[in-house]
DNA sequence: ATAATAGTGTCTATCAGACATTATCTG
DNA sequence: CAGATAATGTCTGATAGACACTATTAT
């Protein structure tokens, strides 16, 4: 086969060599993951934020998040970042958007590759509550948004607005965030949890996400309670019972629900499959 | 407001000023687009392919893209490779995914954030044709993936296989492609092309992505022809007719269809609001 | 027994799938 | 009129919303 000459007349051994990488703008390219868990009581759902010991953004909440490496993909980044936080591994992990903003880091053109987790691990959360790492209730409505840790007497509020653009015929309804509290979130990250809880929410119905948020085996109405604080609003009990039913199979346990009185709950299992 | 100083005593001037961006790697970043159109005739999907002049993968067809710029979002970089190829603005474009394998350009790191773009344009398409850009069909099944081009005589066709693997503790269903023939896509981009058409799959009944790709005025027929194109079966007249009903108004006018016989169809246009 | 929670039954409205029928156009 | 395409009618089965009812537990 006879080696082809591009248009300068060059093999591509020979272009390889020639090649200048720094021709081109090579920014800093970060993952920054969204980590979320859910309260033991499944009161809330929970955010892992660290806090910044280095400017810029000192001493301000973040996400998680760190360079990508040599030689690893942004999944392996995430995944390395995330077993370096929660020591987990194999969790749900699922990329979500690429934020370029020029000016998104003072320090430097940084690409940040955000990544969205569910993890379960209730116990874990309450005992790793450091100084500089700790987890926050989450609370998303149409209007607000809200990152709060009492121990640490942190609030982080945004108001949002809801603002539509057009992208080519469509109309696209996107959020805006205007800061509300003192503490604020690190960077664009109030961006990046913005866009990870929406594809969450407009996932979780027809994929099976909130089984990432319960413990293996688990009762209808935790379950419920998951999808209900995911979706943030409530869901009919039959028709939700409904709608997982063919998820789902009995283990034939039985569980007591935390609270005083009441029926005991059957116990499911995901079904495999 | 007293100044705040980080673990190693520096201000944030001072941290700006010594801080050293080549302490961390740095990939290019290039933006690739899926930019996909209808054929005339309604026979079958679009996608704009280019031919590559230069190593590596010289002479390979490959999606149009470019590198992001300074100053400039991947968002705004899609936009500029988008009017430099088909001079259109202000049309659909959606990020899909990032691209980060680490050997997936010989030359060095470059990542490529994905865009997919739904146009409009079949007059614009057939004159467009030239050496080393031109409109492929794609035929998307379950078991295979086809780009051809009958005046070229260009056919690119990769084998499918789908596997699925574990994320968390849900099943994740994905295509492996496999070469089938002796022309191929440059780089990975036929797992572009595999995402951006599974991305616009599972939006196309709930957004209104399919509405980018017919005229302004359209008529139901038409407008069907390009669902079932995006899906790939065929969808029941009234079923359909009803889906859509909201989402559209009649504009009082009539279009005949372009083959023989037959009634006219009624003109719509997609509802404001 | 009472309060609290878990689990079922059932009615309705909606909607996709499936197929049949009517309407309008060309030649 | 025949053949082709557009538009609509109607039946069925599945399912979400809404609410009522039964079952089981702790105090």
């Amino acid at each position: 086969m006879v080696k082809r000459k591009d248009t300068q007349g060059l093999s591509e051994e020979e272009f390889l060599r020639q090649y200048n990488p720094n021709d081109y703008i090579r920014p800093s390219v970060t993952t920054d993951l969204l980590i979320v868990g859910v309260a033991r009581d499944y009161s809330s759902l929970k955010v892992l934020l660290v806090k910044r010991a280095e400017h810029p953004f000192i001493d301000s909440w973040a996400l998680p998040g760190g360079f990508v490496q040599n030689d690893e993909t942004a999944h392996c980044a995430a995944n390395r970042i995330m077993e370096s936080k929660t020591h987990l591994r194999n969790v749900y992990l699922d990329q979500i958007y690429t934020f370029t903003k020029p000016d998104r880091d003072p320090r430097m053109r940084v690409m940040s590759i955000a990544y969205l987790s569910l993890i379960c691990e209730p116990d874990e959360m309450e005992e790793s509550n450091k100084d500089d790492e700790a987890w926050f209730n989450l609370s998303f409505t149409d209007d607000s948004i809200e990152l709060s840790n009492k121990e640490l007497n942190t609030r982080i509020v945004y108001r949002l607005k809801k603002e539509s653009f057009k992208n080519g015929a469509i109309k696209y309804e996107n959020f805006t965030a205007s800061l509300k509290s003192k503490q604020s979130l690190a960077f664009d990250h109030i961006e990046i949890v913005i866009e990870g809880i929406k594809r969450l929410r407009e996932q979780v119905f027809y994929g099976n996400q909130a089984f990432c948020l319960v413990e293996k085996t688990f009762t209808l109405p935790e379950l419920q309670l998951v999808y209900e604080l995911i979706l943030n609003r409530p869901l009919y009990k039959k028709s939700f019972r409904d709608m997982v039913s063919s998820k789902i199979s009995e283990t034939g346990g039985e569980k007591k629900s935390r609270v005083a009185g009441g029926r005991k709950s059957k116990e499911y299992i995901m079904k495999e499959r």
